[in-house]
DNA sequence: CGGTATCCGGCGGGATACTG
DNA sequence: CAGTATCCCGCCGGATACCG
C-alpha cells in the first residue's frame, strides 16, 4: 500500500511515485496529446493539424511513448490510403482528473500572477 | 475563465496550461524535494541527505528555479556556521493534493503493472 | 496518409574541485 | 555548512528528406 506519510530516503528519483507519474505524461507535447484525446478519439493528421509547433517525428515518438505505456491506443486501418487512429485506454482516461487539476492550478497559480507584472 | 472543454490549436507546448504546471514541478529531483517540504522545514543538508543520489549543483538549481517560481521559500540565518532552511510557500502547499494524486495514480497504474512481469 | 531515416543543437543533469 | 565554478555528456526535441 501507498505511504503517503513516507519519510524514507530517495536514492534515484525515480523511486518517487510522482515523478514516476509525470514520466508518463510528462514530454514536452504529451499533455497536450493526452488532452485532446480525452476530448476524442483523433487521426494523426488530426492530432498534427491541432498542434502546428510539432514536428513530425517528434509527435510519432511521442505517441509510441504513450502507447507503449498504455496510455493510448494505436488503430491501423488497412485501406488506400491508410488512415490511423488514436484514442485514449482506460488506462488513460484515468488521467483525466489529473490533467484537469494541472490545467486548473496553473491558471490560478501562474496565469494569474503574470497579470501582475 | 478556463475553458476545460478547449478544443482549440496549440501553436506552442506552453499554450497548454497543463504543461505550464509540469514545467514547475517537472525537473528531475523537483517532486522529491516538494514532497519532503510537503511533511517538513528541511535545511540544505538534511535535504541532501535524504536525497542521496542527488549531486549538489543539481539540488541547489532545482532549489533556485522552485524558489524564482514561487513554491518553495529560502531562509539564511547569518550565523556562523550557516543555517539555510527552505520551506514550503503557501503557493506550494497548494501542490499537495496534485502530488498525492500523482503519487497514488503511479502505485496502482505503474507499480500494480509492474508485479505481472 | 502516415509514417522512417538522418543529422544536429541545446539543455538538463552529473562528477569533481574549490570557496565564504 | 552551504554553497559556486568548471567541464562534460546523453538525450530530447527539431529540420529536412525520403518511403509503403
Amino acid at each position: 500500500m501507498l505511504n503517503l506519510e513516507n519519510k524514507g530516503k530517495y536514492i534515484k528519483a525515480n523511486d518517487c511515485p510522482i515523478a514516476a507519474t509525470i514520466d508518463v505524461i510528462g514530454g514536452k507535447w504529451k499533455p497536450i496529446i493526452i488532452w485532446l484525446l480525452i476530448q476524442d478519439v483523433k487521426r494523426f493528421g488530426e492530432l498534427h493539424r491541432s498542434i502546428p509547433g510539432i514536428a513530425l517525428k517528434v509527435m510519432n515518438r511521442q505517441l509510441k511513448e504513450l502507447e507503449a505505456d498504455g496510455i493510448i491506443i494505436r488503430t491501423a486501418y488497412p485501406e488506400v490510403p491508410p488512415r490511423v487512429e488514436y484514442a485514449l485506454s482506460e488506462k488513460g482516461k484515468t488521467l483525466t482528473d489529473i490533467m484537469k487539476s494541472l490545467a486548473l492550478w496553473s491558471t490560478t497559480n501562474i496565469l494569474e500572477s503574470e497579470k501582475a507584472d
